[in-house]
DNA sequence: GACAACCTGACC
DNA sequence: GGTCAGGTTGTC
């Protein structure tokens, strides 16, 4: 379900609720989303603080005091909610913590998501966080490109692929390269650097679109405390097959890479 | 690369 | 009954 807009809003409203509050519970209601690398038990974070809130690619990061770290990943359908009604659906609650003047629930329906709890010094071995490519904000159109043209698959997934770039999913893959005037298809030996620099550009252009508008609620995604985000309106190809580009008219085609939807304008991607 | 697996629910 | 889903991982 998230991506890095949707990841980053949640991180900003938890953090807004959330800082500098202790924990008097927290509590796995369900063990199977307990990821296995965890090395610190629910247990010990009673008693500390939520210092701050962090993302990394679409990794929710909790920091406490005394040395202590939650990292969460949604997902499909993950869900953290401040203050939720939990007897609307305690089925799909997983994980719960209970706070000094607030809550948090952890919900998944499918129950693809993950929570480790780990010590904040062993954060840099975390089995995915380690092998994470950069942030696209955090790198130069010239980096981009660099690292891009070092690889032989197709661009989008190379795009998808977070330990080359960390935080896009398949909405913002498809919505980028359509803004890029790029086809998914496309090897980046075919791509000028030109190109693939303006790439850059489209992607952090509509990520921070994206995060103005927090996020796109196409179907379960909700923010931290349980309201929808408005960037579904904007969306111009992800999930708009056969409908009219935006900018042509041409229908959307939708093929499959690697497995996952694509959707592009064969008029205005080349 | 393609494909199945992990799960559940929505929709045709 | 079949198809599809904002993700990731493991296996031919």
């Amino acid at each position: 379900m998230p991506e890095l807009p949707e990841v980053e809003t949640i991180a900003r409203d938890l953090a807004s609720a959330l800082i500098g509050q202790k924990v008097l519970k927290a509590e796995f209601l369900n063990t199977a989303i307990r990821e296995n690398c965890y090395t610190r038990e629910e247990t010990d974070l009673n008693g500390k603080t939520i210092n701050r809130i962090s993302r990394r690619g679409k990794n929710l990061i909790f920091h406490f005091s005394e040395n202590l770290a939650m990292v969460c990943h949604l997902k499909m359908t993950g869900r953290l909610l401040v203050d939720s009604d939990r007897s609307r659906d305690n089925k799909h609650l997983h994980f719960f913590m209970r706070l000094d003047k607030s809550d948090l629930s952890f919900y998944d329906v499918r129950k693809f998501g993950r929570i480790c709890i780990t010590a904040e010094s062993e954060l840099n071995q975390h089995p995915r966080l380690s092998k994470l490519g950069p942030e696209p904000f955090d790198i130069t159109p010239a980096e981009f490109t660099d690292i891009v043209k070092r690889r032989s698959k197709s661009i989008k997934l190379i795009l998808l692929d977070q330990e080359i770039l960390a935080g896009l999913g398949n909405i913002y893959a498809d919505e980028s390269l359509y803004s890029a005037g790029i086809r998914p298809t496309l090897k980046p030996y075919r791509i000028s650097r030109a190109r693939l620099e303006i790439l850059h550009g489209s992607i952090i252009e509509v990520l921070d679109v994206a995060i103005g508008n927090r996020g796109s609620s196409v179907d379960d995604y909700l923010d931290g405390f349980g309201q929808a985000g408005n960037f579904q309106n904007l969306i111009k190809v992800y999930g708009k097959t056969d409908q009219a580009c935006p900018g042509c008219e041409t229908p959307i085609k939708r093929i499959i890479l690697g497995g996952r939807s694509t959707h592009y304008c064969m008029k205005c991607q080349k």
